[in-house]
DNA sequence: TTAGATCCTGTAGTCACTACAGGATCAAGG
DNA sequence: CCTTGATCCTGTAGTGACTACAGGATCTAA
C-alpha cells in the first residue's frame, strides 16, 4: 500500500486531498510558489504536510481571488513572520476595490443586455433590436 | 495630405477612429473575425467604411462581454442574414445567466474579504485574521 | 513477475491581446 | 526631387493561470 518513504504522499494524492489539480501543483513549483518536495530513490515527488498547508492557503487565495503575485506577497509575509494586521487588512481592502469594480463592470452589462433582450419580440424574425444596437 | 487611394484610411486611423488597438485590428484580421483589408501600392492596408462597422461592432460586443467566438457567431448570422431574433435573445439572455455568475462569485469574494478586513485590530501586529483563516 | 496505474520531463496550447525588432513605405516640408 | 520622421509591414514572443499532451520511467498490488 502506502509506501513513498515514510510520510509523504505523490503528487496525485495531494492533488485530490486539495483539491488542486496536479498538473497545477507541479506548476506552481516551477514559479515557485511551491518549494520542491524532496523525491524517492525513482524521481517521483514525496509531498509533507507543509505542502499540503501551502497549497490550501493558496487555493483559498485563489477563491478570494487575488492572483499569483499578490499571493506571492502574502506567502513571502508569512514565511519571513513579516505579518502586519495593517498591511494585511491594506491589501486585502483594495482587492475589494478591484472586485467591485469588475461587479460594476459586469452589472453594467447585465443591464444593457437585460434590456436589449426586453425589446426583442421573441419571434422567429430577422429584425432584432439588439443586433440594431450592435450595428449602430 | 490624406492620399491612401481614394476613400481609405491607415490602420492607426481606423484604430483612432474606432478606440481599438491598431495591434489589435490586426489580430482580428488574423483570426478572421475582420475581413482583409485591400492594398496600397507598398502594402499598406486600407481601411474602408465597413471595416470601421465591423470593427465598432465587435467593439460593442466585447464591451457586453461576449467572448471572440461568440462575436463570430453573431457576426456569422449577419453576414449570412439569418439574424433571428428570437435566437439572438437566446443567445443574449444565455450569456447575462454567465455574467450573473461571475458576479454572484465576486460578490461571495467581497463578502468574505470585507467580513475578514472587519475582524483586523488594523494595528501593526502580527496577528491577524486574515492571514488566520487563509492558514486554518 | 507483471500489469496497469501513476509519475517523470519538456513542450505546446488556451484566450485576447500587446509588444517588439528590423525593415519598408508614407505624407509633408523644403 | 529629396529628406525626414511618422507610420506601416512582417513574424514572433510574451502575458496569466493553467491544461494537455508524448514518450518514457517508476510505482504498487496481485
Amino acid at each position: 500500500m502506502h509506501n513513498l518513504e515514510k510520510s509523504g504522499v505523490s503528487r496525485g494524492v495531494i492533488a485530490k486531498q486539495t483539491g488542486i489539480n496536479a498538473e497545477t501543483i507541479r506548476y506552481y513549483e516551477k514559479i515557485g510558489l511551491l518549494s520542491e518536495p524532496s523525491r524517492s530513490s525513482g524521481g517521483h515527488r514525496i509531498y509533507e504536510n507543509k505542502h499540503g498547508q501551502r497549497l490550501r492557503f493558496i487555493k483559498r487565495c485563489r477563491e478570494l481571488g487575488f492572483n499569483l503575485e499578490e499571493i506571492r506577497s502574502l506567502l513571502t509575509l508569512v514565511d519571513q513572520q513579516e505579518v502586519s494586521c495593517e498591511r494585511v487588512q491594506h491589501f486585502a481592502d483594495d482587492h475589494v476595490i478591484n472586485i467591485r469594480k469588475k461587479i460594476s463592470d459586469l452589472r453594467k452589462m447585465e443591464r444593457t443586455l437585460k434590456e436589449l433582450s426586453s425589446r426583442c419580440s421573441g419571434e422567429d424574425v430577422p429584425d432584432c433590436p439588439i443586433i440594431d444596437v450592435l450595428q449602430r
